[in-house]
RNA sequence: GCCGGGAUGGCGGAAUCGGUAGACGCGAUGGUCUCAAACACCAUUGUCUGCAAGGACAUGCCGGUUCGAGUCCGGCUCCCGGUACCA
């Protein structure tokens, strides 16, 4: 645009033209970013090189579920740190894979099916384009032709795949891997259970050879279901009589249903289980040989949570039975069925001679049993109001006691004394065997219960105390009241005992752990189908030849009248039999939302292989996951379950890597910011117009909190205009109450990020307004990436400005509105080449700890010296381009292309290298303390000998008048650190 | 309840090994430029006290170790994540 200052145009239009032409000169973003995501895109920029002798990095983001609201600023903050270290480890020479995709099976999906009868496929779709769109606009380095999705038939194709591997291998503990069955069978056929040293259900049968050799193929099928390492059991789950339907624990709040406020119980169902328990071991020490935070490998060990105690067997008194009248416990006849005794786990064996009652869980199998006629109606009343309570309920009540008795006594083995048996909810069914010895003077839970039930609390060591008051669970000291092991201390009685229990048959030395087998179903429509069909009551895999096998369509995504899953809508869904034509019901449950995360890094590898999961070649290559990152809510759930899987992978050999995840590091959750105006109470009703009043100007008033879309709020100021415009139902006529200066400021609060709040802030915007290059800069400036924040905009105009300053390094601003190209091949001095080497040594030491807060400020700080110096020198602002370029990678291409490098290659460029040569300096400012205080400084030469530093120090002016005559009881002298003079 | 994490100016945060608390940025205040605004630039900005030089206080709370503690130890408070069917 030519602009002249013609007499015809008056001096205001002039300078309108000339703000507008200022404005088109200045960097424009939206073009800029545009054209180099085009660029990218067409010319396939981050596919990972085939033929390279550079080594791999593989950078792996949490793949998102596409949800209906939206990509939000929470989401990309990992990407954004995830993208940079891919796009620096290409500059460290890297041949880089870094994909991203969609783990797009989920209940929202569901529910919005329920909700309108849209088939959740074509929602799901519809909000992975609009991930994908905002993705891209975000410039993140990733190779779009790998993307994977969950629910693809040709991605749960091996999924199911491996659900049947799983199926059809059982966990050989003699060699510690899972194997196929064919290897279980041939130690049946041969030996029997005798050498089939396995992981499997508690009521697998011993048999001998000959044994197994005669059973019929239905028997021995039926046994070997016991073994594989995924199998049918009955679980607990949330059932919802009302609604016909199981319910998701986020799907219940305080004992209703969410939707609708029904009553929800605790039901037994059969479900697909998976033996993670298998691998509880190797689970727990793989974590010593992974790059993870010690507090992530520590929430995950106490999710295993490995015990070594041991388990005791309590005969049941027979109602005849009187102790002591010839009762023998140890005699084979009364532990020779399971219903004879009750068998609980410890780890404080040692405490058995305080055991002073026993505690079953509500749901224990032998309640009935144990039941007397004069006990069961309280008894029954108790086990129905237990059912309605969580576990989590349970586990969280410990200041209400609450338990009943059930009439019936059992006999502590070491010392004949007859134990009442109660039931108590905070005894868990899934835990150990549902059953807990009770030792109140040692566990407060126990004392708790005794105290309020009246039974005896008897002191067990001598080091016990004020145990009247409270438990004691002390080690210390020597037992007292105990039998064989009076005298002994802790480390000599579990031994004795352990040896005593084994001996007579009544216990051994156990080692339990916390961690439960998962229950794999879901009576849900969208997750894979599971690819079993039942002939005769027992489960079969479908052939591998009809993999994979698809989702039906169904008329609705609810339960069938008679309460089964969703999948049993399906008209005709029937597996064909193999020759006889005959046809059998699928499985009608579908997989969890576990199930497709649980392997997806290796499709990346290879994600449109039809012949396997992914070839030997991509996984011999690719080998594992360097680098991780996303949210720590994965730690026990998600994380758990892949590593699970990779080791079940590992031992069939189809994977190479234990571990599947070397390096892990979590981001923080973006909390939502919310906007509140206030409404003066009374006004806003039918008669009266609302009256709304800022902040600072409700002193005395009472107000009405209400949420404002904090999109038309700046630095915490109401666009008051926006507002009326958005919220006419709150605004008709309304009175505004204002500042002195005019002004609307709206009050704050740090909630989760969500549509009711009205405070989810959308990328897009923010793109849009400021440019990619500063919501990725300005998302790593917020803070350390692992810390949780609430998302705030309020510092992103400083971002801005630093981006435009950085800009102002290359191009300056006519008064006509054009740009001049100002970088000079000047000669470098020594302050610039130490700002340059200063700037690249901590660029790279922040992007190795993952510090991307620091390195932005440390470019800001480079920026704003080398404008102070009036620096615009090519060799100094080439390699400025390419350490910022992971952070800013638009504006980086655009410059280096105008630096004269060829377009589109500064992915492919070197980064600088660091030298220390530029950053030494010859002297030290010392700050110097009296008694811990810094009172000065003095600067002295770095090879200063400290009896030299002490002398000078004491002798200058300021220390002399704080030493006011007296001489100093100490001086430290910490080379190139500090001097503190004690007085 | 249990497990894990966190708390530093008006705000986001920095201080990497126990060594100058508050880097960098926002906001605010004053100024330059402008008819004005925006942009940009310059200066000030933890609190209290003092004319000033300076001094006192200060990293959620209480106590300890140390020449020296935001950092280490003991005891609390509050907030966040997970708690087995949200992903």
């Amino acid at each position: 645009m030519r602009l002249e200052s013609d007499h015809r145009t008056g001096r205001k239009e002039y300078r309108r033209l000339l703000r507008r032409a200022k404005i088109m000169a200045d960097y424009n973003h939206r073009e800029t970013e545009k054209y180099w995501q085009q660029f990218w895109d067409d010319h396939d920029t981050y596919k990972p090189e085939t033929q390279t002798d550079k080594p791999k990095y593989y950078v792996l983001d949490m793949f998102p579920y596409p949800s209906g609201a939206g990509l939000h600023v929470g989401h990309p903050l990992g990407y954004i740190a995830s993208d940079i270290v891919a796009r620096y480890k290409r500059l460290k020479g890297y041949n880089v894979l870094h994909p991203m995709g969609f783990d797009s099976f989920g209940l929202p999906a569901e529910q919005y099916a329920i909700q309108t009868g849209q088939h959740p496929a074509i929602t799901t779709e519809q909000n992975r384009e609009r991930y994908i769109e905002q993705l891209k606009n975000i410039g993140f380095s990733f190779d779009w032709t790998r993307e994977v999705r969950t629910s693809d038939p040709n991605y749960y194709k091996w999924t199911q795949w491996i659900f049947m591997e799983l199926f059809r291998s059982w966990y050989n503990k003699d060699t510690d891997r899972a194997e196929p069955i064919e290897t279980l069978l041939d130690k049946f056929a041969r030996n029997g259970t005798t050498d089939a040293n396995a992981v499997c259900d508690e009521d697998a049968p011993t048999f001998t050879a000959a044994e197994w050799n005669a059973m019929s193929a239905r028997e021995s099928y039926e046994i070997t279901l016991k073994y594989r390492l995924t199998y049918l059991a009955d679980a607990v789950v949330n059932w919802c009589p009302a609604l016909g339907t199981v319910l998701a624990n986020d799907e219940v709040k305080d004992g209703v249903s969410e939707r609708g406020g029904y009553p929800v119980e605790q039901k037994l169902m059969r479900q697909w289980m998976m033996r993670i328990t298998a691998y509880a071991d190797r689970l727990l020490t793989g974590l010593d040989t992974i790059d993870w935070t010690e507090s992530l490998k520590e929430q995950q060990r106490n999710w295993i949570g490995k015990s070594v105690g041991a388990s005791v067997k309590f005969p049941i008194l027979e109602k005849e039975q009187e102790v002591g009248k010839g009762y023998n416990p140890s005699s084979p006849s009364s532990l020779s069925s399971p219903s004879s005794f009750i068998e609980v786990f410890t780890t404080r064996v040692d405490t058995i001679y305080g055991v002073t009652f026993m505690v079953l869980a509500p749901e224990h199998e032998l309640v009935s049993q144990l039941t007397t006629p004069e006990q069961r109606e309280a008894v029954e009343a108790y086990v129905s109001a237990a059912k309605m309570r969580s576990e989590r309920d349970r586990m969280a009540d410990t200041k209400a006691v609450s338990g009943v008795f059930t009439g019936s006594y059992c006999i502590n083995p070491l010392n004949n004394e007859k134990v009442p048996i109660y039931l108590a909810d905070y005894v868990l069914a899934g835990y150990g065997t549902g059953a807990v010895m009770a030792v109140p003077s040692g566990d407060q839970r126990d004392w708790n219960f005794a105290t309020h039930f009246g039974l005896p609390i008897i002191p067990i060591l001598d080091a016990q105390k004020d145990i009247d008051q409270q438990a004691d669970n002390t080690k210390e000291g020597r037992y007292i009241n105990s039998g064989i092991i009076d005298g002994m201390t802790y480390q000599q009685a579990t031994p004795a005992l352990i040896d005593w229990l084994e001996g007579g048959g009544l216990g051994r030395g156990k080692i339990n752990y916390r961690m439960r087998d998962a229950v794999f179903s879901r009576q849900r429509y969208w997750g894979e189908p599971v690819p079993v069909y039942f002939k005769d009551g027992l489960p079969y895999l479908i052939d591998e030849s009809d993999l994979p096998l698809e989702l039906p369509a169904i008329d609705k995504y609810l339960p069938t009248e008679t309460g089964e899953p969703p999948l049993g809508r399906a008209e005709d869904w029937k597996y064909k039999g193999q020759s006889d034509g005959s046809r059998y019901e699928y499985e009608l449950s579908t997989m969890p939302g576990w199930a497709g995360s649980s392997w997806y890094w290796y499709r990346y590898m290879d994600p449109n292989n039809d012949a396997a999961f992914a070839s030997k070649d991509a996984i011999n290559y690719w080998q594992n996951v360097d680098l991780y990152i996303g949210g720590t809510e994965h730690a026990t759930g998600h994380l758990l379950y892949s590593r699970f899987w990779n080791k079940f992978m590992k031992d069939r050999g189809y994977v190479p890597q234990e571990e599947p995840f070397k390096k892990l590091i979590n981001q923080g959750m973006i909390q939502g910011r919310s906007n509140f105006v206030y409404r003066v109470k009374g006004t806003g009703t039918e008669s009266i117009a609302p009256v709304l009043v800022s902040l600072n100007q409700i002193n005395e008033r009472e107000v009405t909190p209400l949420h404002v879309d904090v999109n038309i709020v700046e630095n915490d100021v109401l666009d008051i205009e926006a507002f009326k415009v958005s919220r006419p139902d709150l605004t008709e006529n309304a009175e505004f109450i204002v500042e002195s200066d005019g002004r609307y400021v709206v009050g704050t609060e740090v909630e989760k990020m969500s549509k009711s709040k009205f405070n989810v802030v959308n990328p897009d915007m923010i793109v849009e307004k400021y440019g990619a290059d500063v919501l990725r800069l300005y998302e790593m400036f917020l803070g350390p990436l692992e810390q949780a924040k609430p998302w705030n905009t309020n510092g992103i105009d400083g971002v801005y400005r630093f981006i435009r300053k950085f800009w102002r390094l290359f191009y300056k601003d006519n008064v006509d509105g054009t740009s001049t190209w100002i970088v000079t091949d000047d000669e470098l001095t020594p302050a610039e080449l130490k700002i340059l080497h200063k700037t690249i040594q901590k660029a790279e030491s922040d992007i190795e700890a993952y510090s991307f807060n620091t390195s932005v400020s440390s470019f800001m700080i480079c920026v704003n010296e080398l404008a102070t110096l009036n620096c615009h020198k090519r060799a100094i602002l080439q390699d400025l381009v390419l350490i910022l370029s992971p952070y800013a990678p638009h504006i980086t291409e655009e410059l280096w292309a105008a630096l004269g490098n060829e377009a589109g290659s500064i992915s492919k460029a070197q980064f600088p290298t660091f030298n220390p040569a530029y950053l030494v300096e010859d002297a030290f400012e010392y700050p110097i303390q009296i008694n811990g205080k810094v009172r000065t400084t003095i600067s002295f030469a770095i090879d200063r000998a400290p009896t030299e530093i002490e002398r000078e120090v004491l002798a200058d002016e300021i220390v002399q008048k704080w030493l006011d005559g007296k001489s100093p009881k100490k001086v430290v002298v910490v080379p190139k650190r500090i001097v503190n003079v004690v007085i």
